[in-house]
DNA sequence: CCAAAAGTGTTGAAGTTACACCCATGC
DNA sequence: GCATGGGTGTAACTTCAACACTTTTGG
């Protein structure tokens, strides 16, 4: 049966990283409230017939036109008294057939690069946009609180599995991986290690091909080992982590 | 609004740990079923008007009698499939007003000393009890999947801090710490490196007490070091996992 | 005296950290 | 020629994995 469940919805909080900052993103329901947040991680509730890492993929989409991303559960949210702000309330009201429906949430999130995804906003998101983290401290519902688990979700994982290689374009230097590392872990990192570890582990490959025009010592390119890459990840990183 | 939601449940994983094997707490259906297995994790739709960790609890007292465990979430299942056995059908039907509804399930993990907690069954448990994990191939619905994960999660969480000391008696001795150990990780671990790792990290102090009346050298007895555990939380433990 | 678990040290390999200088380019 | 970031090696230290025999007790 392909109908809209009413207690059960899916969040998305997508993580944009532009080697100057993390940001997410976020719609702007666009409503004229006197009060409260107008922003709000895309997510809406799911269809019967869907299982849920679809209904995810779906709702991303459908609300800011972002597709084919790998997303990993957060986990469930929802305490009764999830809609507890007026705002939120007559939002509700405005899109869905059961406003006042009990509603726990799934939530995801994922990691890219921002200049990939351009979101556009769509169905009942009225702008879709990526706003850096620091700077938030409030979002509809409990979606501030579901950003922070999900932020804390992402920092476990990096440590422990090298993502980060869907943040970088398809040739980059080990300076841009580098500075990525350093800008997620938040700390600095000895270039020389580094790179030694980088190179060890095996998962980039050096093209025979240089940077040009910057004007200092052109870097060497690199390209991600994807088929390395899927080996590891089976047989698990045995010795990563920085 | 004190009802049942149809379409959110509750499953609990409780994990008991007796100085020999893992093992899980099941209900037994009781149905007399020709195929499909009789035993399931302890799990039941939430009210509308409690929060999910509430749920798990409840229903963990509910079915199975036991009450004020720490319970962490593993995660949100639900294929819309996940009702593809007979039995479960015949099952949901006897016991639910809508058993056809989809259902998502939010999954709790945690880990006890099982002779702390004599389960006892009651509502639609007929018996309530301990199965070896590894000799577990089948529950009903999707409930191994969920298992798996929650095994999965423990494995990960013990590795990054130290619990299990709240499964062992008050004075104990580092093969007892040893088996838990090796039993949650389910690989063997070398005698000396795990005593000297475990006592390098100074959360366990020597009493002045032996083991008595056992047919073999006695054992000294430890005593966990509750003050240095906790300040080492604070700090994380920088070195610790096997 | 036998069975059963307790207890104990060393060594080689691998990994981690810290650290300073020359190189190639654009302007 | 100078400013800028690219690129490289080593030594001291710590951690890790592997491995075998003696001890103490109860029966």
């Amino acid at each position: 049966m392909h109908e809209l469940n009413p207690n059960v919805s899916v969040d998305c909080v997508i993580f944009g990283f532009d080697f100057e900052k993390l940001t997410v993103l976020l719609i702007d329901r666009g409503q004229e409230t006197k009060n409260g947040p107008r922003l709000a991680l895309p997510g809406n509730l799911i269809y019967n017939d869907e299982n849920l890492d679809q209904a995810a993929s779906r709702v991303l989409d459908e609300l800011a036109g972002i597709k084919n991303i790998y997303l990993e559960q957060v986990g469930a949210f929802g305490d009764p008294n999830r809609i507890c702000k007026d705002a939120d309330r007559e939002w509700l009201q405005s899109i869905r057939a059961e406003p006042e429906a009990r509603v726990i949430t799934v939530a995801y999130y994922s990691l890219v690069k921002m200049s990939d995804y351009a979101p556009h906003a769509s169905s009942f998101a009225k702008t879709a946009g990526w706003a850096p983290v620091s700077e938030l401290f409030e979002l509809a519902f409990d979606h501030y609180e579901i950003l922070l688990a999900a932020k804390e979700k992402l920092r476990q994982k990096i440590k422990v599995q090298p993502i980060g290689f869907n943040l970088l374009p398809e040739k980059f230097t080990l300076s841009q991986l580098h500075k990525l590392y350093e800008s997620i872990l938040d700390k600095p990192l000895d270039k020389r290690n580094f790179r030694r570890k980088v190179q060890k582990l095996g998962i980039v490959t050096a093209l025979k091909e240089k940077q040009r025009g910057v004007p200092h010592k052109p870097s060497l390119l690199y390209k991600f080992d994807v088929e390395k890459y899927e080996s590891l990840s089976e047989n698990g990183f045995d010795n990563f982590g920085f």
